[in-house]
This record gives structure tokens, sequence and C-alpha cells, in this order.
DNA sequence: TATGAATGAGATTTCATTCAT
DNA sequence: CATGAATGAAATCTCATTCAT
């Protein structure tokens, strides 16, 4: 009696289970029997729904970019004000959530991370997601500071977030997230502070 | 034709071709029959010299960190003033040094980072250059504000300097060192701006 | 074409086929390729049903000792009498049974036996069987002869037995198991008249 | 400058080396690197005396057959009486010699052995050896028993020297040099006292 | 004479993928 | 839909041998 609907439902379970594979054993030990292993499903099945290993492995990078862009935009859907301090402080917030700092997903972050830089696919992907972050940011400081100021600030702040969470995925004890907001949170204020009086220009 | 006392220029010679090859097609793929050719011998010499490829991986490592280690210390002994702010914009410069920023370097170094997450080994070393960055900026920075500020201005810095070369080895054109050193000493005199007036204590 | 409950069928075929493969070349020539030709399979499978060679190899000398035993223990069980000269004879009779002393058995036994002496695990299975067949010839010989008389016998008859199968591995022609039943047991008469007069004492 | 009459000393060194290396680790890890770091060496210099490994585990049997020869024919050319007796049991003797008996010794010979089922050249020596161990009992037992029993007493007797030899080799503690001589002797009594009454008849 | 350098063949093992059931 | 069987390519490592010095 073949089940129907199991699609959505196996593809879940693979790409939760190859997060958790990575973070055990790492990108390179994690092979397709280990990930089918920790989703109680056989081998084969992978290339059955994913075409093979790596559409598992960009679906899952999808996901967890999904996820982050999710984590943002839902703080930023009830600020309770429009200013660019609060919408950057979103921002912030969002990457430093809950669900991306804890362990598969921040160590699978940066094993895609340092994947990405061979693999076209995956690095399109990351692209995307680096700009958008860019572009958001760059467009909230340029209400209230010159371009190529804004420019800079989005920049160094963009920095700031993968920075701290690098540093976070390395250390053993993982990354304190409530640190990291506040280096963070800290930044943006200085960085603010200097412009606040000199709207656009 | 063997020649004696090829013993260092080999492992010098492998070493470089380790980074050349991470470089252009990643760790995962960087085999020792590739790494081999790119040195022009033959891949059995890697296990002669370095005992197995994870020997070699480990004396390319070590490399990368002596260089940049390296490149920071020649920049503090020529210091003409002794002040925490020409210090750690020593540190700042030597990590932004030419030979560290440049292709391979940059991609072995973040290669390395990844799979230091499950490589007991590699993991002790980066844990060992970590550390030494923290409390070099942090006893710099405690020479002009209290500890607890400064320890937040060190992962703060180190963070940035971190994340600015971690988004440098993602684009597709390389780091842009100028504009990196620019917004790390930016950030690192905004840090220094908040204490000036209160010395120490 | 796969089927499903392979498994002891492919365990069967690879056991086998080892043996012949070191029938033909020897343990050191025996390699996995050539054990998986003759077994009609690829190579791989072996670490896929033994988890390497050794594993394949261990299995195989477990085999030859049991098929031993079971041809030893298959006499015993059908003897007419219970006499001391009955039992050993019935171990002589397994030892030089029609499946043991054919080609492939003898060499592969041979060569365990000198592989034996530098891999452990091979050690204990040799010694396990070793002391079994000591402590049997030991047990029937101590009925009708005094102890250290007993170990005596035993020893030499387990020694004699040995170099037979010894001899017969190396000569070109194989053993000939006829005339090696008729040495061993005229050696047991010997062994048994000598006190036939003095019961166990 | 170069030493001159180095040949035979460095032969013989590289000999007893092979010895102590199969003792060590068994034939088959007894690589050529190993056996020349056991001689003091570099291991280019075996091809160089030997013309390759094989060559030297060749001269390496051929010294161990020379001394067991040596070993037989010097007991038998001190004896004092020229009867059967005298003279198998100098051939057990020697067999059962110190120098034979000795770890290395009897693990190579062991080695040998397996080895020489699959390596004519070593099983050609073997071949000869065998032959004449078994010519020379075959001459003596004839001396006082019918032709046929005389070739079943060679062959008991060879089969008894040879396994308890073979089973010394096994046991971790190695051959017990005085138990064997004893059981072989009480064979030999036995082979001779059913004869000794009708001569060559 | 002897060495250390170097090679290349070969062996084992791992792993993604395919396929019949 | 799902599995277990099986393959074959690729990767690492070992090792005997050759060679220039």
């Amino acid at each position: 009696m073949p089940k129907i609907g199991m699609e959505p439902i196996r593809r879940q379970q693979l790409i939760h289970a190859t997060m958790t594979a990575i973070d055990e054993v790492g990108l390179a030990e994690a092979t397709v029997l280990r990930i089918a292993r920790h989703a109680g499903v056989s081998a084969g099945i992978i290339s059955h729904y994913f075409g093979g290993k790596d559409g598992l492995l960009e679906a899952t990078m999808r996901q967890i970019l999904t996820d982050l862009s999710e984590a943002v935009a839902a703080r930023r859907r009830v600020l309770s004000e429009d200013s660019p301090r609060a919408h950057i402080g979103a921002i912030i917030e969002g990457n430093f959530d809950r669900t991306q700092v804890t362990g598969p997903a921040a160590k699978t972050w940066l094993a895609f991370w340092a994947s990405s830089m061979h693999k076209p696919m995956l690095q399109r992907l990351q692209n995307v997601n680096d700009r958008r972050l860019y572009a958001n940011l760059c467009y909230q400081f340029r209400r209230v500071m010159p371009r190529a100021q804004a420019r800079n600030a989005a920049r160094g702040l963009a920095a700031m977030i993968d920075g701290l969470w690098l540093r976070g995925a390395l250390t053993p004890e993982g990354l304190d997230a409530e640190q990291a907001r506040t280096l963070a949170h800290a930044y943006l204020d200085q960085l603010l502070s200097q412009t606040s009086a000199q709207p656009t220009a």
C-alpha cells in the first residue's frame, strides 16, 4: 500500500537529517548512508527524492537560508516603529535567532560557506542571500546618512554579524547569542550615532 | 635526479602546492594526486615526507598560522610609538597583509576553519591562534578602558576582522584589502574614542 | 539482479572463494580483487559483508575450524563403543576427513597457521582449537594411563597429526590421506599398547 | 674510501636481519625497509647484494637449511657407534638443535614453509631438504627392517619431527626442545623395538 | 660501496548511485 | 513507495626498486 503524500515529509526528514549529520561529523564525513540512517530510511531514497546527494545538499542550504530570511522577516513584520534603527535591529535579532544559532544550523551554515567557494550552485544561493542582507542594510542606513557612508556601514555591520557567527560556530561551547546581540547592537549604535545629526545629506 | 638535503625543499613545495590546490578546487577535491601534480612530484612522496595526507594538511595549516603571526609581529616590531592604537592598528594591518589576503592563503584559511570543527588536531591549532589574537587585543584595550569593556572591544574587533576576511574569501573578486583595513580601523577608532576620557580604571 | 536475503549466500561464496584463491596463489597474493573474481562479484562487496579483508580472512579461518570440529564430532557421535581407542580413532579420522584434506582447505589451513603467529585474532582462534584437540586426547588417554604419560601421548599424537598434515600440504601431489591415517593409527596403537596392562593407576 | 671485502659481511648481516624481522612481525610485514633498518643499512643495498627482495629471502632460506644440515651432520660425525639408533638419534638431536629452535629460526622456518607452497624457488629448496631427511631416515631404518616398513617409519618420524616443530613455533612460549626430543626419541624407540628381532628380512 | 630521493604499480577501502523486487 | 544488493570509480597508502651522487 503505497503511502501518498509522503514526499514533503520525507524531504523534510532528510533535510533535517543532513543538518544533524553535518553537525555531528562535518560535511566531509556526512555520507548518504549516515544521513539516511539519521532519517531512519535507506540510502537509495535520497537519489529518489533529490536526484542525488548534491540535490539534497542544495535543498538543505536553501532551507537554512529560507529559515534565516523568515526569522528576519518575522521580526520586521511586527515592528512598532519604522526607524532605521528598528529595522536594522530586527535584522540583527533575526540573524541571532534561536533556530539559527543552535548547533546543527550554525555548523551546517559554516560548512556550506566554505563549500560554496567551489560549488557554483551553492555559491549562487550564497550570493543571493548576501546581497539581500547588504541591500537591506544599505537601504536603511541610507535613510540617515550619505550613500558612501551607508555602504560602509552596511559592509561593516554585515562583517560584524558574520564574524560573530563564525567565531561562535568555532568555539566548542557554541555561540553566546546574548553576547553576540549585544556587540552587534552596540556597533549599530555607534554607526548611527555618527550620523544622527546629519540626515541624508 | 635525486640529491641530498631535499627534505625542506620538498616540504615547502608540497605545502605551497596544497594551498594552490585548495584555492583551485577546494579542500574536498584537493586529492594527494592533484597536490602532487601541482608540486611536480609523485603522490607517494607525500606519505614519505608527511606520513600521510593529514600530516600535510596539518603542516599547511601550521604554515598559514605562522605566516599570519609573523606578519603581525613584523609590524609590531617597527612601531614608532607604544600606544594601544598603534599596537592594535599593527594587528589589523598584519591580518590584512598582502600574503594573507591573496587567493590561496585566504581560501585555504577558510577551508581549514570549517574543517577544524571536526578535526581535533586542526581545532587545537585554531584555538591557540584565536586565543593569542584575543589576548593581545584584550591586553591593549585594557590599557585604556575597564576590563569588561576591554573584553567586549576585543571580541568585537576580532569578530570584525574575521568577518571581513570571511566575506572577502567568498566574493569572487577576492577581498578588497584596502576597504577592509579602512573599516577595521574605523571600528577601532570608535572603540577607542568611547574611552579616551576615562583612563584605565 | 539483486534479491533480498543474499547475505548468507554471499558470505558463503566469499569464504569459499577465499580458500580457492589461497589454494591457487597463496595467502600473500590472495587480494580482495582476486577473491572477488573467484566469487563472481565486485571487490567492494567484501567490505560490505565482512567489514574488510581481515574480517573475511577471520571468517574463513573460523569456517575451517568449524568444519574440522564438525568432522570429528560427527564421527564420535556414531561410535559403536566408548573405548579410548574408538574415540581417539574418530579424532584421527575426522582430522583426515575428505573435506579437510582436499587441496583448498589444507593449504588455507597451513597459510593461516603461519599467519596466526603475528595476528592476535587468528592466534586466538588457533589456540582455542589446539587446546580442544589436546584436551580431548588427554582425557581419553587418561582413561588408560597415568596422567604424565597421558599428557605425553596427547602431545605426541597431536604432533603426529599436524606433522602429517603439514607434510601433506607441502607435497605437490597433496596429502595421501590413506597413508596418513594408517601412520596415525599405528602410532596410536603403539601408545595404547604400552599401557594396556596398567589401568589408570 | 670504499671498503673492500664487505660483501660477505653485508650478506650475513642482511640474512640475519631478515630472520629477526620475520620473527618480529612475520613474513608479510617484513619489508625491505624494516630488514634494512635491522641491519643498520639503507634499503637500496638489498637490491645491490641480492638482486632484490626475493634473492634475499632465498638466501635466508638457504642459510636456514644449511644450518640445519650442518647441525645434523656435526652430530653424526662424532657418533661413537654406527647403529641405526645412533644415526637417527643424531638426526633428531640435530633437528632440535639450539640454534634451530630459537625464536627467529623457528618462525622463519615456518613462514618459509607456508610461502614455499607457491614459490617455485623456495619449494625446490624445501624439497631437496625434505628428500634428504627422508632418504637418510629410510636408509637407517632399512638396516633393521623390511623396505615397506622402513618407509613408513621414515614417514612417521619425519612427520613427528615436523609436527613437534610446527606446534612449538605456534605456542607463545616457544618450543620446549627438551620435551620435543624426549617425545621423538620415544617414538623412535617404539619404531625400532618392533623390529629389533627381525633383521632386514 | 652506500645512501637518500623518488617513482609507479598495486592493494584496500569508501561511497554515491543504480536497479530489481 | 522503499529497500537492500551490488557496482565501479576514486582516493590513500605501502613498498620494492632504480638512480644520481
